[in-house]
DNA sequence: GCCATGACGGAGC
DNA sequence: TGCTCCGCCATGG
């Protein structure tokens, strides 16, 4: 059981239609400040794990671009769009709108 | 076991 | 409003 697991247990739980920010999904995972390990989690992550990975955006409700991704975040953006979250013209998510309320507190 | 890295966050300028 | 800098810490070489 390694720090990934915990964080992609957390993020299999993003209903449809919302979406999570890293820094939400770490502290959930208990793990408070540490959005990039969250980032470097969704980074390894694997088809076959069949995580819903497109449901995780940056604080900013923007699709985080990285050269890494060979492209992945235009993919993002479509499967989003899927699922019926709109962007602003300035390519942006709502995340008052958007965002996933867990029940924790 | 040390060192660099990473899909980030937020404070500061 | 937007860019830069620093912290944070598990993971891999």
């Amino acid at each position: 059981m390694t720090a990934y697991d915990r964080i992609y247990a957390i993020t299999r739980q993003i209903p449809y239609g919302h979406v999570a920010t890293y820094g939400q999904i770490a502290e959930l995972a208990d793990y408070p400040r540490q959005a990039r390990l969250v980032g470097y989690a969704l980074y390894r992550i694997t088809p076959e794990q069949n995580i819903p990975w497109h449901r995780v955006i940056n604080a900013k409700g923007e699709v985080s671009h990285s050269v890494l991704r060979h492209g992945t975040d235009y993919l993002q953006r479509h499967l989003l769009e899927q699922e019926g979250i709109e962007f602003t013209p300035a390519g942006k998510i709502s995340l008052s709108r958007y965002q996933w309320q867990p029940h924790k507190m």
